[in-house]
This record gives structure tokens, C-alpha cells and sequence, in this order.
RNA sequence: UGGGGUAUCGCCAAGCGGUAAGGCACAAGGUUUUGAUCCUUGCAUCCCCAGGUUCGAAUCCUGGUACCCCAGCCA
């Protein structure tokens, strides 16, 4: 694609034409996703993704993947096997561009020689609660490091004992030189360099004990690979002085431009890698890929195509404003993709049996069903019929006004792909509980209309001795309270956890042709919605399916 | 008067001085062997507020107001 393209306009697209126009990177388009491997991806890395990913692939550009790796106290291997995993799965490319940000320790470590040598760096002994206390406050100019004018020899010398490891933890860090007094708080002579003994990096292993910070790095990194337009969020743009004033104090030949727009917020969820590492760590949920995670990997595993996920950034837009962004949009996108790939399939989730009385005993029929309605070429399934049946216990009521369209005592109701039936008469046990609907048939009415009358409703069934029972799990939101991490109410945000989330279904029976089921496949269940055969518990035949999403219901609203 | 950012329909969002796109949601019809899909129609005389400039302003100017972010040796 060029850049003659039908995408929505943004202010990110508008600065790159502008910037094409005008020359400013050579006309080329650089982008790149820069993710801390301290954590899984979550929907708000997607938007990030699908950006940086966007543009390079709207004009023509590259995008690279770059871990930012400056803290391996937090991060490790498995983090940056996942994010690979997530970023490739939702259909991006970063080709031979795979980056480490601990690819340039060595460069970095010579800028800061550079630093050092033009007065623009120092080594500082302050400790961690003293450099905070000179550090002033948002209202008051911070005041200078004793250490501040030590002599480009003495940090020199300081600078290169502390790689060498001649000091603890703690006890010095390389400042920039820059201003104490500054309104903005980042360019109060922030931290280059702290030292960091004991932690073996995922990369680097024991090679460094000294390690960069973001800032110092961030910068950096994107001009060692030629990065043209650098994409950060919003929270960074108090940052970018400081990002501008290393490439510059640096004098380094490209300086990309940090252009920063505002985060996902998505109603109902978390989009806290803080938070989802909480939800993890006290096994509040089944894991990083739990299906109700707003993690990559548990959108995958509920059964969310990447095309849908892709097709929610885009709709979602890039702005600067703050935004809060209804979970219906998600669900709009998945419906979309889902009803025009899904295949059909017919799944009794509560069972209740029904026995066709006047239908023969010995009698199977192999009725024959279009797996696609709107769509021929997707092929057709052979549905077993025979006298018993499960159906659905909410598609049957004693007695029900006529806005009840499905199967009502003495009325009749249409099995899908199949025979418009009749309810006789009503089983039940000793508590009343309804065992047996016991139906009869018209045997006229399959692929046809019954004469002289109108049957209106419709209902899913699967043939009691040819269905096979599955577990089905209905998910529902994780929260149940739009804004769960910015309650200032409660100071915990996993009160509002929705106990409900989860509702097992150990008794429910699928049609036979769900048998073969890979898992990862979506399917319809009609008149229920998409559900998806779960990647890790579809095992030993044993099957499971994740409710991905309800078909949009209309009639549950009114009644 | 610490600094930075943002304000257009319930939500997201175009718009860049020429008289308010689109999507989601919602509402009302039609088709339908999924109360699904699909189709049709409706949905901001008004763009945070107040002044001003202009023939003309959501777009320019001035002054307010509200909300978000920043004081990690995290990113």
C-alpha cells in the first residue's frame, strides 16, 4: 500500500505527509515497537502494534521490534518468547529487525564517555532518598549534587570503576548535567546509569553491572536504527525534551521525532501490565492467557481473530484526548469477522430431552446442513436426526404468550434443519422438574412449510444418541465496573472482579460434526454465539469451548 | 501564573475559515428455518464557556472552566 490509501486520517498520518512533503526524513518512514519484556501484551499494546506496524506498512516504511531491556530485575526470557509469539500472531512482520536495546549497551556506554567528556555528565553519590530530596518538588526548583562539579577526569574514572563493578548497589549513579531548576521535573539532572549487581540480564547475562535508563536509552536506540517517527504515549511527551537533548548534546546524525498520542482505555478492563501481573500473581485468574485477560494471548486463546482485534485499533482511531472506549466496539469487530467465517453448529448448551413419539425407534436420518447460510461455498454437515433429542430447557415454557417463539406446550416450533414438532406432553419428576418433552412430529415440514399454518419459531437441537457431551465455558466481562483502575472509591481495584465471569458447563452436548474440532477454530453455536475450542484443556477427546462472544440478542432486552 | 496534554452526539472519531463525515450504541420498519445476519430509515441549527476578528468561525484571537499526566537509581 502507498500513500494513496482509504485509512482514516490521524494527526500521526497527517505529520508524516507533511513531513514526506517536506522532506524531513529522506522521505522515509521508520517505525518501531519498542515493549519491556517484563510482561504479557495486553489490547492497549495491540493499538501500539497495530500504529507502529500501520504506518510502516501505509508508507512504505519498516517497522522494527525492539525489547526495551534496560531492567532486568523485572523481565526475563519467557516475557520476550511471548511478546514475540503475540506481536507475530496478530499478523506483523518485523523481518530480520529484531532489536535489543542491550544490543547497544557497548555504544551506549561510550556515549556516556562522551557525556562525561563534554561536562554534560557526572557521577553522583547521592543516595536514592537524598537524590529525591534535591530533586525539589513540582512547585520547587530542585538544588544541585554536592557531587556535581567534580572534574571530567574524576568521573571519568569514576564512571568506568563503576562498569568495572568497585562499587555497591546504590552507591553512585552517572547523572546528565542539565538543570536542577527546570520546571519539568525529567530534566533535573536525571539518572544515566545505576549500578545493579546480583541480577543476571536475559540477554547480556553477567556482562554488565551497570545498567541505562529509559530515557537515556529510549532515545538512543531509535537513532542507532534510523527510526523516523518515534511513537510513544502520551505520558512520555514531558519526556521528549529530554530525548531531544541527548540526541542533540550528543550531536548523533539521525534524530527521530517523538510524536506521543493517548492510550487505550477500554471500558471493563485493565490495561496495567502492574495490574494484569497482580491478576496473575494471586491467581485470580487462570493465568496470562486466561480468556477473560485483555492480554493478547488470552483474546487468542477466547477465540478473538487477530483480523478483529486489528479491525478494533483501527476503528478506535489516534488521538491526544483521553478516551474510554465502550467494550461493544470489540464486540462489534469480533461478530463481524465471526459471522462471515465461523463455521455453523448446533450445541445444546442446558439439556432437556425430548422424545418424538411418533417417529421410529430404530429410525436415523442423515439430514443434511449448509455449515454457512449466506454462504454455499463453505460446504454442508451431516446432522443426525432420530426419535430422542436435547434441546435447550430455555427454549421450552409451559405456558408463554405468543411473543415466546420457541417450543410451548400443545404449540408446535420448527427444529432447525430439520422438522417442525409438536409438545404433547410434559415429563417430571418428583420435584417437578421437567424430565421428558414428549413431541410428535410433522413429517412433511422438512425443507418445507406446514400447510395451512404459520410456525414462526425456531430451535437448535442435537440428536440425544449422536451428540457429544462437552464442557462449555461461558465467559462474561472480568469486571463489572467500567473504570475498574481509576475507582478512587476503593483502593483496590480487584473488588471489582466479576464472580460471574465464569460459568462452567460440564453437561451441554455438541452435534457430532464438532467432534473432530481443532482447537483455536471458532465456531457458531446458532442462536447461542462464537465459540472457540480451547487451546490448552482440548484433550484425550475431551472437549472444550470458550464462549468468545453472545450473538447480539435483541430479545433478551425485552424480555 | 510549576510543567506538559486534552476538550466535536451516550462512546470512539473526522473536520485545519465557507456553513457538522463515519463507526459503535440506540430507535422504527422490511427479509429470514439462527429473536443472528442482511436491508431501509431516524439519531449534534450545533462543536467546554464567554467575549472578539470576519460577509462567514468547531476551525483565528483573548479570557475563563473542566479533566488527564509528571516529583522511580521503572518503562
Amino acid at each position: 500500500m502507498s500513500e494513496e490509501t482509504t485509512k482514516p486520517s490521524n494527526f500521526i498520518r497527517n505529520i508524516i505527509k507533511a513531513d514526506n512533503e517536506s522532506g524531513k526524513h529522506g522521505g522515509r518512514v521508520h517505525t518501531r515497537f519498542p515493549p519491556e519484556p517484563n510482561g504479557y501484551l495486553h489490547i492497549g499494546h495491540a493499538k501500539s502494534i497495530c500504529l507502529n506496524f500501520g504506518l510502516a506498512n501505509d508508507y512504505d516504511g519498516l517497522c522494527n521490534l525492539r525489547f526495551d531491556d534496560t531492567n532486568p530485575q523485572k523481565e526475563n526470557e519467557e516475557f520476550v518468547n511471548a511478546i514475540k509469539e503475540d506481536v507475530r500472531w496478530l499478523g506483523f512482520d518485523w523481518q530480520e529487525r529484531l532489536f535489543f536495546s542491550s544490543n547497544y549497551f557497548e555504544q551506549l556506554y561510550t556515549y556516556a564517555v562522551q557525556l562525561i567528556e563534554q561536562g554534560n555528565a557526572y557521577v553522583c553519590d547521592l543516595n536514592a532518598e537524598q537524590t529525591r530530596e534535591y530533586r525539589g518538588t513540582l512547585t520547587e526548583p530542585g538544588k544541585n549534587s554536592p557531587y556535581r562539579d567534580r572534574s571530567i577526569a574524576e568521573n571519568l574514572d569514576l564512571f568506568s570503576r563503576m562498569r568495572a563493578g568497585e562499587f555497591v548497589d546504590g552507591s553512585k549513579l552517572l547523572r546528565a548535567k542539565i538543570d536542577m531548576a527546570s520546571p519539568n521535573v525529567n530534566m533535573r539532572d536525571p539518572a544515566l546509569y545505576r549500578i545493579r549487581h546480583d541480577v543476571v540480564h536475559h540477554q547480556t547475562g553477567t556482562e554488565w553491572c551497570i545498567y541505562p535508563m529509559y530515557d537515556y536509552t529510549h532515545c538512543l536506540s531509535d537513532s542507532i536504527e534510523g527510526i523516523t517517527h518515534s511513537v510513544c504515549t502520551l505520558e512520555f511527551a514531558d519526556h521528549r525534551p529530554l530525548y531531544d537533548w541527548f540526541l542533540d548534546t550528543l550531536k548523533v546524525e539521525c534524530h527521530p521525532q517523538q510524536i506521543e498520542f493517548s492510550r487505550l482505555n477500554l471500558q471493563y478492563s485493565i490495561t496495567s501490565k502492574r495490574k494484569l501481573t497482580k491478576l496473575v500473581e494471586e491467581g485470580l485468574v487462570e493465568g496470562w492467557s486466561d480468556p477473560r485477560m485483555s492480554t493478547i494471548s488470552g483474546m487468542r486463546r477466547r477465540g478473538y481473530p487477530a483480523a478483529a482485534i486489528r479491525e478494533f485499533c483501527e476503528r478506535i482511531g489516534v488521538t491526544k484526548s483521553d478516551n474510554s472506549v465502550e467494550m461493544e466496539i470489540l464486540d462489534a469487530c469480533i461478530r463481524e469477522n465471526l459471522n462471515e467465517n465461523a463455521t455453523r453448529a448446533m450445541v445444546v448448551l442446558d439439556p432437556v430431552k425430548v422424545i418424538i413419539t411418533n417417529y421410529p425407534e430404530d429410525k436415523t436420518e442423515e439430514l443434511i446442513a449448509p455449515k454457512h447460510p449466506q454462504n454455499e461455498s463453505m460446504g454442508t454437515r451431516v446432522v443426525p436426526f432420530s426419535r430422542e433429542l436435547y434441546i435447550d430447557r430455555a427454549d421450552f415454557k409451559e405456558e408463554a404468550n405468543n411473543k415466546f417463539k420457541r417450543l410451548v406446550k400443545d404449540k408446535e416450533v420448527r427444529l432447525r434443519n430439520a422438522y417442525v414438532i409438536r409438545c404433547d406432553e410434559v415429563i417430571k419428576d418428583e420435584k417437578g422438574e421437567i424430565t421428558e418433552l414428549h413431541c410428535s412430529y410433522d413429517p412433511a415440514t422438512l425443507g418445507a412449510n406446514p400447510e395451512g399454518r404459520k410456525v414462526k419459531g425456531v430451535i437448535h437441537w442435537v440428536s440425544a444418541a449422536h451428540g457429544v457431551k462437552a464442557e462449555v465455558r461461558l465467559y462474561d466481562r472480568l469486571f463489572n465496573h467500567p473504570h475498574p483502575d481509576s475507582d478512587k472509591e476503593v483502593d483496590d481495584f480487584t473488588v471489582h472482579l466479576n464472580s460471574d465471569s465464569l460459568v462452567t458447563l460440564t453437561e451441554s452436548v455438541v452435534e457430532r460434526s464438532l467432534v473432530d474440532a481443532q482447537a483455536g477454530t471458532v465456531y457458531q453455536f446458532e442462536r447461542e454465539g462464537y465459540f472457540c475450542a480451547d487451546s490448552e484443556l482440548c484433550r484425550d477427546g475431551k472437549l472444550v469451548f470458550n464462549r468468545t462472544v453472545t450473538l447480539r440478542d435483541t430479545w433478551a432486552k425485552i424480555a
